[in-house]
DNA sequence: TCGGTAAGCTGACGGCATGACAGGACAAGT
DNA sequence: ACTTGTCCTGTCATGCCGTCAGCTTACCGA
């Protein structure tokens, strides 16, 4: 499905060069996690990887190309997120577990790739097609389906005919997403995480429902 | 206030001096709004302030110093904010209005202000302390006036006791300013700007009384 | 075993941005 | 005109960028 793996030049890449091409990957991710993404240099990736910058360049045309790769992978991994929301039922006491759930891995997927999701957040607020692309095929799972779930609790009369639901859902998941990114933020401000979580959830489920959840 | 304004060398600047400062401050907000954060380089702004890089730098340390200096500024004006939710009523018809001016004030000073406010955020979001503060400035007035909403709210059992003012304060603001940055992106998903202004007032309704609106 | 071929890597280079400095231009007061 | 302090720029050393030619390494078929 990914077809061969290139060089800039044309080459097919073999194992070595695969294995190359990773470790740059690896390296690149790691710098953007140590330091800001305007600082990130080729030449720093390269030695990091144990190589010379020109060969940085045989893999990738730039950084810029090289993170759309590693947010590629991330996004691909991304698909766990359906598995929060999908089919789930958003119904008293049922429901309320479905927005802690959905809360708490969202938060740990952002968590775990905060890095490259900054730097994807960053692109597709600059306009930026293939960043922006990037982030809805990310999103688009969770998205979609908290979209749904409005949608037919709207078909059944249980939340207003006025609501839109890509509108809600679109501003949970950016409501998810944004607070993810800036949980250190949250801290100092005086709320632990475990604080917030819930509280998330409340919003999560209001938001959807319309209504308090039954605990 | 703001003391006197000095070049990196400390010398005191005076008319001309300041005047060329704030050109610089210009053209570089002016990139900003153009190309990527990444890509803006001292040269370019000097040539577009029709001056020489050395210039540049006798009034800034970096591009990332500038940045500062102007995101200060829009802080400062950022005051305006206060007065979309400072002293409002949370309660009946009234509560649906200030739902409504608040997302409308707060999308469009983000409208106004999205370039240098997208640098902000990423630099917050990369555990920068000085972006971090300045995100806080901005934001702090919206925060507490609604953080203290829900507080009132919950005095009089209006709202349940285990709800965290804070944290659902913080989450609503995150949401607004998510939603904000990506303005564009939800145009694209199907859901224009008209629609979304409504639906994100109903959230934050819900969110700050755990209520419908009355309309 | 032995070329042949393609993959893989790097040294080196011109070009450009950075950041520092010293000195020249300029305005204002005397 | 002269002095003083502000303001700007030419210039330079340094370091990164992005490219190329050319060397080394691995694989493969005869």
């Amino acid at each position: 499905m990914t077809g061969q793996v290139r060089t800039v030049d044309g080459r097919v890449a073999g194992r070595r060069g695969q294995a190359t091409r990773q470790k740059l990957l690896d390296c690149l991710s790691e710098m953007l996690s140590s330091s800001p993404y305007r600082d990130v240099k080729v030449i720093d990736v390269a030695r990091k990887a144990g190589t010379s910058p020109a060969t940085f360049y045989q893999y990738f045309p730039d950084v810029e190309g090289a993170v759309l790769e590693i947010a590629e992978q991330m996004a691909a991994e991304g698909a766990e997120l359906t598995g929060l929301v999908a089919g789930r039922s958003w119904v008293g006491k049922a429901g309320w577990q479905t927005a802690q759930e959905l809360v708490d891995g969202f938060l740990e997927f952002w968590r775990r790739n905060d890095a490259i999701l900054r730097v994807v957040d960053l692109g597709a607020a600059e306009g930026d097609k293939r960043f922006y692309k990037l982030r809805m095929k990310i999103l688009n799972s969770v998205n979609n389906s908290l979209s749904d779930a409005v949608a037919e609790l709207q078909s059944k009369g249980k939340v207003d005919k006025d609501v839109n639901p890509a509108a809600v859902a679109g501003a949970l998941v950016a409501m998810l997403a944004a607070v993810a990114s800036h949980q250190k933020g949250f801290q100092t401000w005086g709320v632990k995480q475990a604080e917030l979580k819930p509280n998330l959830a409340l919003l999560v489920h209001l938001g959807i429902t319309g209504k308090k959840p039954t605990k």
